[in-house]
RNA sequence: GGGCCUGUAGCUCAAUGGUCAGAGCAGGGCGCUCAUAACGCCUUGGUUGGGGGUUCGAGUCCCUCCGGGCCUACCA
């Protein structure tokens, strides 16, 4: 038994997060933990929503709320619809926690002790109408290049050419389209990436199973140009972690808050406290988790992001880590998603395109999504959801796959032996040859869970389904059971130990369907299938059952005729 | 502009430089009747985006062109 650490990358706060959001962290990170847990090891799994910043700020002033009054509502409805679509979390944080405050200027303090923390007086734009500085992309003008009035102050959405914001002809406040704009000096604190890009590098250099993905972000930041570039922690905003030095004021950073990037991935570590406070366990309990010096030598770290998030935990966070001087575990793998497009287009949160959580669980069932979603896992390159695909392979896999073969070997049972597993007969050489097809898929289906290779997971496990089906096709119980009884009791007996065993292995993907397959065979008995012959005999003789109601029902034209309808415009 | 990823059957994807480029779905045929008209078996289908090169051998390595995507450090 060995002890790993998950964590997906953070959802922020403004808003129900969409299908590509999910699938590009939280899904497989929770498909990866329920998987661990089923093999018996200690299992930490993490996640948080990330609450601070500038666009949590603007989106409670849209509904007139006070920021903290927002986050913790949208933390509820974010933490019921990962509950909806089953996401194991250990715990679900805030990164606006206490726990949180108090590690993140901790972090802070050690890193100025060690001299990585820079003072740096710059000039930003303020709008005094909005009363705040104004991040680049939040000012509007017309574009120097092309005349695109929209363009932002970091880039010409039209043209594509990178601006500066004095760059802008007639800028705007993007928030309340004020001019009244002003150049002011600030002051901020920056992380010295640049003193630590030796060790920083020498680290993903030692990382050579890492997906190509990943890598590539963190060498392109590390020698593009001149380098990895030093980076502002903090910014003029009242919504955040309040800058001190550990438990110190630190002068001249009087009414600062670090910045959300900052302290977002330090909410890893934060929410496992948290998970400690909610839990009645003990610091000690949280710290070997994470401290290599209290217990965590011997946890397995994986990280699951979006590729958006890489350069964030391939480089600030490890600064942060490195740079503090103290014991802390860092990643040992960081898994990375491309993107899920929507109808040929991108996703998009502040659009409101495509389907998100909510409506999604208003319509199918969490596991049609799950199965779907981690069957096409975009980890190659970006994948795209279509409802004609979503149907088909739905269909096709969970239902006529999966939920048929449920259905055809607990109906049969039932009209021929009655609702109990039936007694009588022997194996012979197709039920031998089926449980060495069985292990040999099995354990394959191990290997890439394993490796996380998401996709081809999917593969093997469906694989592992239709043998069931190959199996019954040729034992043919309906026949057998006119000559001979007891050789039909036999496979039927092994065919409802099928439906445990698949409930088994297909829980990690598919955790509410797998529930009821095990209720329907009337077990707890949830033990994976290291002896694949002993796992066929879980259910005796004798054993009562009850026929589940349809596991699947079928997405029909209509419905997806009218979803497509209903979706393929802008949410609300 | 720069960097990275990507292009394989109608669709979604596989293939440590090494048999005849493979699966699933869709299409076609046959079988079965327990089952959600479900399942099983067989089968059609590819100049691996174009062109050049290295090699005994290239989907894979190199060059080049074309297409798609992402990132480019003050959104997160």
């Amino acid at each position: 038994m060995a002890r790993h650490l998950i964590t997906s990358a953070l959802p922020y706060i403004n808003g129900i997060k969409h299908l590509g959001n999910l699938v590009g962290s939280q899904l497989p990170a929770d498909l990866y933990a329920r998987y661990l847990r089923a093999r018996g090891h200690e299992v930490m799994f993490i996640c948080a929503t990330d609450e601070h910043g500038t666009p949590a700020e603007l989106a409670a002033a849209k509904t007139g709320e006070p920021v903290a009054d927002y986050c913790a509502r949208m933390h509820g409805e974010q933490s019921a619809l990962a509950r909806g679509f089953g996401l194991s979390f250990d715990h679900y944080g805030r990164s606006s926690s206490d726990r949180n405050r108090v590690l993140t200027q901790h972090f802070a303090g050690r890193l100025a002790d060690a001299g990585y923390i820079a003072e740096v007086s710059e000039k930003q734009v303020y709008s005094v109408d909005d009363g705040r500085f104004l991040p680049d992309r939040y000012i509007e003008g017309t574009c120097p290049n092309c005349g695109y009035d929209k363009a932002r102050g970091d880039q010409c959405e039209n043209c594509t050419k990178q601006l500066d914001p004095t760059d802008l002809i007639d800028p705007r406040s993007a928030i309340s389209g004020s001019t009244n704009l002003e150049v002011r000096e600030t002051k901020h604190l920056y992380l010295r990436q640049s003193a630590l890009k030796d060790r920083i590098s020498a680290w993903i250099d030692s990382k050579t199973d890492w997906p190509i993905l990943t890598t590539s972000i963190a060498r392109k930041w590390l020698n593009d140009g001149e380098g990895l570039q030093d980076r502002g922690i903090t910014r003029d905003l009242h919504w955040g972690v309040p800058v001190r030095r550990g438990d110190q004021p630190w002068p001249g950073m009087e009414g600062k808050v670090f910045y959300v990037w900052f302290d977002a991935p330090i909410e890893y570590i934060a929410a496992t406290a948290e998970w400690a406070d909610a839990n009645g366990k003990t610091d000690a309990d949280w710290r070997r988790w994470w401290r290599r010096d209290e217990g965590a030598e011997d946890v397995t770290y994986t990280q699951f992001m979006g590729k958006d998030n890489v350069p964030f935990h391939t480089l600030s966070f490890p600064a942060t880590l490195i740079g503090s001087g103290e014991p802390w575990r860092m990643v040992d793998y960081i898994k990375s998603f491309n993107y899920l497009t929507y109808d040929g287009g991108q996703f998009s949160t502040s659009q409101g395109r495509g389907v998100f959580m909510d409506h999604a669980l208003e319509i199918l069932p969490a596991d049609y999504w799950r199965w779907w979603l981690l069957s096409h896992a975009p980890e190659s390159g970006d994948s795209e959801f279509t409802w004609e695909n979503f149907q088909q392979s739905v269909n096709k896999d969970l239902a006529d796959v999966l939920g048929n073969f449920v259905s055809r070997i607990t109906k049969f049972c039932r009209s021929k032996f009655g609702e109990t597993v039936p007694e009588g007969g022997s194996y012979g050489p197709e039920e031998a040859q089926l449980i060495e097809a069985l292990t040999t898929r099995i354990r394959a289906y191990e290997a890439t869970m394993q490796g996380i290779e998401v996709r081809k997971s999917a593969a093997e496990l469906r694989a592992i389904w239709v043998l069931g089906n190959e199996y019954l096709q040729s034992a043919a119980p309906w026949s057998t059971f006119k000559t001979d009884p007891d050789r039909a009791a036999m496979q039927v007996r092994l065919g409802l130990n099928l439906i445990r065993l698949y409930a088994v292995l297909s829980a990690p993907f598919i955790p509410f369907a797998a529930r009821a397959m095990l209720e329907a065979m009337g077990t707890a008995d949830d033990r994976w299938p290291d002896d694949v012959a002993a796992a066929l005999a879980a259910l005796p003789a004798g054993h009562a059952f009850t026929v589940p109601d349809v596991l699947f029902a079928k997405i029909t034209d209509e419905q997806r005729a009218e979803w497509e309808e209903r979706f393929k415009g802008v949410r609300q």
